[in-house]
DNA sequence: GCCGTTTTCGGCCCGACTGTTTTCAGTCG
């Protein structure tokens, strides 16, 4: 059993003590299952490794959720949690994700209407009979409503960093199958974007049905769709449906870039083959014969191929969106973005002083075995009470464990000083400059009043901006993906803020906040505000997450010289403001 | 159920906001 599935599990159980108003469990139960999410190494490894004993060592977890991950481990299944289920047949994980819904309200529906699910959960509100219950009224009625309609505009989609790991798992396993020479994931997943509608995968083989046998007998899928000698499709357990093409090696380079997409860069793409009387098509680029209707193929094999016999630089998949890239192709002026293995720091990393799962050091271990020079601590302040935030004293008290971890490691990563200072309702901190001065790294956030109107938002961040100590404006939307709506700000003005100040903005690599995302990032970009690539970690796993926010920046085509944190620590350093 | 720079027992994360109420329960961060 994968972490995943073991967090999920943990967490679920969570829910229901939380639902029986148990005491303090609850907390312990969703504390492990985030330190078991954000692990770098699968449980069943610990487990093989050191027993019980190596489950213990986990931060959250103890003898009896050792021994409950240990049963699941051992038998795939779990009595105590089969226990909890019995008593509430519900689907936790679907009527959680309405945003509103706690394990409170969600006992309540089920015991006094029999809500077990979304579908339940609509028919109980349209009848009316929500309303009816006590300590509900006509507002929460309309409130779950609008919860639930939001729920379904962005079903569909999956966020990108929920569905990379399984394309991965699917890729492997089909390139390992005989006979098979190349896979490669095409689609938005290929181009990144921020979140995948369904997966599109390309393979070549010489034995077609072998690997749709092995296609559509796998374990994540629920429902065979088609299955055909060149594709199939399936839908996944998870509601993700998946084709499978099977294409020729002449042909893999025009799949490729057919499948990836985007339509309109594609469409682009063909009218520039037409221009040259040429025809480009997803079995390859094609020139007139001699003969009437004869077509002779000018390339195929590959989308460089493709794209040099156009007379075009290649185009990452990420920048395929027919927003310019290709006139800037053609003049040889396309630029060259920020690589996947161009960050030297990370500027964004919470420890267990706060809401993280791991200590400082092994945060900086962490980091530096990924190849990483730098990191950042940066705790949130005292504001966000609820993840105990640091407090001036506390903050001080820290910097002396960081001065020691550096000394520890010394030669092998530095660690900064830093915060995820809360900027208040009014534009101001929430710790006071004689805190904020001693700092390597000010970051700032917004935590608290996501809808104040556009003018006073924007003026509110820009106040936070125009702080002499203020370096970096964390995740500076606060959007989350499918969840909740960005702040209403005036983009442009903000930008204008921190070019004026040299204020960094942040493009937060957490896979539901990428934030800024790709649009925004273009235009920092084009205005010369310089941008940091940040994890958001709060667990030793969570680093590799940084790949999402390179994504990204490279989406809002991001040049290495555009991030502070893929400069080396000096001259990172320089950045910041005094 | 976890954990230990005050602790192996007795603490644990708390303030703002909302919608229902008229003093509070539930959710969120």
């Amino acid at each position: 059993m994968r972490n995943i599935e073991i967090a999920r599990i943990l967490s679920e159980i969570g829910e229901f003590l939380e639902m029986e108003s148990v005491a303090f469990k609850p907390r312990a139960y969703e504390r492990a299952a985030e330190a078991i999410a954000g692990s770098e190494e699968e449980a069943s490894h610990v487990y093989e490794r050191g027993g019980l004993k190596a489950l213990e060592d986990i931060p959250g977890v103890g003898v009896s959720i050792a021994e409950k991950i240990e049963e699941l481990l051992k038998t795939g299944r779990l009595k105590y949690y089969e226990q909890l289920k019995k008593k509430y047949p519900i689907n936790l994980s679907e009527l959680s994700k309405i945003e509103g819904l706690g394990p409170k309200t969600i006992q309540t529906l089920y015991k006094k209407l029999g809500v077990k699910d979304l579908a339940g959960l609509e028919k109980a509100v349209k009848s009316g009979k929500v309303k009816k219950l006590p300590r509900f009224g006509a507002k929460s009625e309309k409130k779950i409503l609008k919860s639930v309609e939001a729920y379904h505009r962005h079903s569909g989609r999956f966020l990108l960093g929920d569905v990379s790991q399984l394309a991965e798992t699917m890729r492997t396993r089909l390139a390992g199958t005989p006979h098979v020479s190349r896979v490669e994931i095409a689609g938005s997943l290929r181009r990144r974007k921020e979140t995948v509608g369904d997966l599109d995968i390309l393979v070549i083989s010489t034995k077609p049905k072998e690997i749709m046998e092995v296609f559509v007998s796998q374990p994540e899928v629920a429902q065979v769709i088609a299955r055909g000698g060149t594709k199939s499709s399936v839908r996944l357990k998870n509601g993700l449906d998946v084709d499978l093409r099977v294409v020729s090696a002449e042909s893999y380079g025009a799949a490729l870039a057919y499948f990836t997409g985007s339509k309109a860069h594609n469409v682009a793409m063909r009218g520039m083959a037409q221009e040259r009387g040429w025809k480009l098509n997803e079995y390859g680029l094609y020139k007139r014969g001699r003969s009437k209707g004869e077509w002779v193929s000018v390339a195929g094999r590959s989308e460089e191929e493709i794209y040099d016999k156009l007379g075009l630089e290649y185009v990452p998949p990420e920048m395929r969106e027919d927003t310019g890239e290709l006139n800037l192709a053609k003049a040889g002026k396309l630029p060259r973005v920020v690589g996947y293995d161009d960050l030297k720091g990370d500027l964004q990393v919470q420890s267990d002083w706060t809401d993280g799962s791991n200590s400082i050091e092994e945060l900086a271990v962490a980091a530096a075995r990924l190849g990483l020079n730098y990191i950042a601590i940066t705790d949130h302040s005292k504001r966000l009470a609820m993840a105990h935030g640091l407090d001036p004293a506390r903050l001080a008290k820290q910097g002396v464990e960081i001065d020691r971890v550096n000394k520890k490691l010394k030669g092998k990563i530095t660690v900064l000083k830093g915060t995820e200072c809360d900027i208040l309702k009014d534009g101001t901190l929430d710790l006071p400059d004689s805190a904020l001065s001693k700092l390597d790294v000010v970051g700032a956030a917004i935590h608290s009043y996501f809808d104040l109107p556009r003018k006073v938002q924007t003026e509110r961040l820009i106040r936070a901006i125009s702080n002499k100590h203020v370096d970096i404006i964390f995740h500076p939307t606060a959007r989350l993906i499918d969840r909740r709506e960005p702040c209403d700000l005036d983009m442009d003005q903000i930008i204008k803020a921190a070019k004026g100040t040299g204020t960094i903005l942040e493009v937060d690599a957490y896979p539901d906040r990428l934030d800024l995302k790709d649009e925004y990032i273009r235009k920092a970009v084009d205005a010369g505000v310089k941008l940091a690539i940040d994890s958001d970690a709060h667990a030793v796993g969570h680093f590799p997450l940084l790949k999402y926010g390179i994504a990204q920046a490279r989406r809002g085509w991001a040049k290495k010289s555009d991030v502070v944190n893929a400069w080396p620590l000096e001259r990172m350093k320089k950045m910041m403001k005094q």
